[in-house]
RNA sequence: UCCCCGAUAGCUCAGUUUGGUAGAGCAGGCGGCUGUUAACCGCCGGGUCCCAGGUUCGAGCCCUGGUCGGGGAGCCA
């Protein structure tokens, strides 16, 4: 007899196929003329596929009666199409074996809404929920959507090291990496810690960015992109912040800014078009329990063009909007939280791509622009979550280079490499990183970062 | 890291204003009813009121300190 998943078993081709079915019980509904309905869920889809469990089983009082949520069952029966509302298939039930039990009294899931702090302190147990089901099934589409669109777009899949010697790569905190016993690390003579005796013969950190790796190698190889785990040892507690989050690092030789924010489009585009063809049924759900807007803001992204805006016009248009922000307006300072919303809620009602930051508030690698007071940065902003892709045109001249290293108070050594790109054959070259959790969280509506991926790493939490 | 808010049954919460040692819904058990679908109806069991001090005849409630969680800010993706 063949396995089917719960989302083949309720598809109406299957019907009058005999076919084993595995997974966890969502509820129990007896009724007394003979029978009782099992809601069975494996993960492969958002339905549950229904179980009509006639009291003929066997073991239907001493055990198919007594079935709760959690519990796990192998069931072998007949599909059928099901004479009820809410399914086109059900499954009577030939034998069903219970292969684990889930004691009612401390089971943590019940057939109700939890909430999503609580579900945080079971993150073993919460992706047998509908929420965290959607979110993982989204999920893996969004990465899917990632490969397939650089795949489509020329690019080579590349990786980046996730250990790294660079002590700062204009991205924050970093968490060091050491095999020195930090109880007795040995010293040298001025009393300092003697990194020579370390695993790799220096400090060394987890990445916070593929970044400068990833422009080698389009220095070479033209269209890269890098897709991975990043480090952030920030101490950062919000619900757009983890100290560990995946992010994809397109760079591409031959690209002027112009080129990148297109790219940038297309790319986000791209995953919408995608998420809302692949996983009709979980953006359902989003748009029914999360956020209600999910679904038309994603289709309206869909058929406009995102607007382009220097950051000198975003100034200009927020110091005419009259609006009292907490955080006074100015060029030269970076736009603040409350400044990015209105824009992209009030101002546009729309994602943004801002451009061509003033040099002081962005880091050393961005290129400089002729008028010597901006570089050419790029974000997309989008509402409610804010920044989604930051990106820039990469300094090409080794001089401008070297300067504003020395500018940002850089250790030159740690970037000899870095620097012999702009050595030997420069050429203009752009790239953007496109944080993962973010772009779930826009695209599900889930207000916390923390529930848009399975084990998620804050200050202070490292647990499972 | 800073500023607010919170912690009461397995879960979601009320009770705090005005101190007098706890309630509802859901979940669970039992019974009823029904091709049901977050099923429904009745009964029952279930609490170290986050921890440690303090005030008081008496603290879930007031005070102090801590722990954990949430929201906002900064940093950024």
């Amino acid at each position: 007899m063949e396995k089917l998943s719960a989302a083949q078993a309720r598809r109406p081709e299957a019907i009058g196929q005999e076919a084993i079915v595995q997974g966890w019980i969502r509820t129990r509904r007896d009724s007394k003329t003979g029978f009782s309905f099992l809601e069975l869920n494996d993960g492969s889809c958002f339905g549950n596929l229904q179980i009509i469990a006639p009291a003929s089983l066997p073991n239907y009082e001493t055990e198919v009666r007594r079935l709760t949520a959690g519990c796990s069952v192998r069931v072998e029966g007949l599909i059928k199409a099901s004479p009820g509302k809410g399914q086109a298939t059900e499954m009577e039930a030939q034998k069903i074996i219970i292969l684990g039990w889930a004691d009612p009294e401390s089971y943590p899931l019940q057939k109700k809404q939890h909430s999503f702090e609580f579900l945080r302190t079971i993150a073993h147990l919460r992706g047998r929920t509908n929420t965290f089901g959607a979110i993982a099934r989204v999920r893996n589409q969004l990465c899917r959507a990632i490969h397939d669109f650089f795949q489509q777009e020329g690019f080579l899949y590349i990786h980046t090291p996730i250990i790294t010697a660079s002590d700062c790569e204009g991205a924050g905190a970093m968490f060091q990496v050491t095999t020195l016993n930090l109880e007795t690390p040995p010293r040298n003579e001025g009393g300092r810690v003697d990194y020579t005796q370390d695993f790799f013969g220096r400090p060394t950190y987890l990445t916070v960015s593929g970044q400068l790796e990833a422009e080698t190698l389009a220095c070479g190889l033209g269209k890269v992109y890098t897709f991975g785990p990043t480090f952030r040892a920030e101490n950062s507690n919000t619900p757009r912040h983890l100290a560990e989050f995946w992010m994809v690092e397109p760079e591409m030789a031959f690209f002027e800014l112009e080129d990148t924010m297109d790219l940038a489009e297309r790319n986000l585009k791209y995953i919408f078009r995608h998420l809302l063809e692949k996983c009709p049924e979980d953006m359902e759900f989003f748009r029914q329990r999360i956020d209600p807007t999910v679904i038309d803001t994603l289709q309206q992204i869909l058929e406009s063009r995102f607007l382009r805006v220097s950051y000198t016009e975003a100034i200009d248009i927020l110091l005419a909007s009259g609006r009292s922000f907490e955080f006074p307006v100015s060029w030269g300072k970076d736009l603040q939280a409350e400044h990015e919303r209105y824009l992209t809620e009030q101002h546009f009602q729309s994602p943004v791509i801002l451009y061509n930051y003033p040099r002081t508030i962005k880091p050393f690698y961005m290129k400089l622009n002729d008028d010597g007071r901006t570089v050419r940065a790029m974000d997309v902003l989008v509402p409610k979550v804010g920044e989604i892709i930051g990106g820039s045109q990469r300094e090409d001249r080794y001089d401008v280079l070297l300067e504003r290293m020395k500018e940002q108070g850089l250790n030159i050594e740690n970037y000899w490499w870095y620097l012999d790109l702009r050595r030997y054959g420069t050429v203009p070259h752009s790239g953007y990183g496109l944080g993962v959790e973010r772009v779930l969280q826009f695209v599900t509506g889930m207000a916390n970062i923390r529930d848009v991926i399975p084990f998620p790493r804050t200050p202070g939490n490292a647990e499972f």
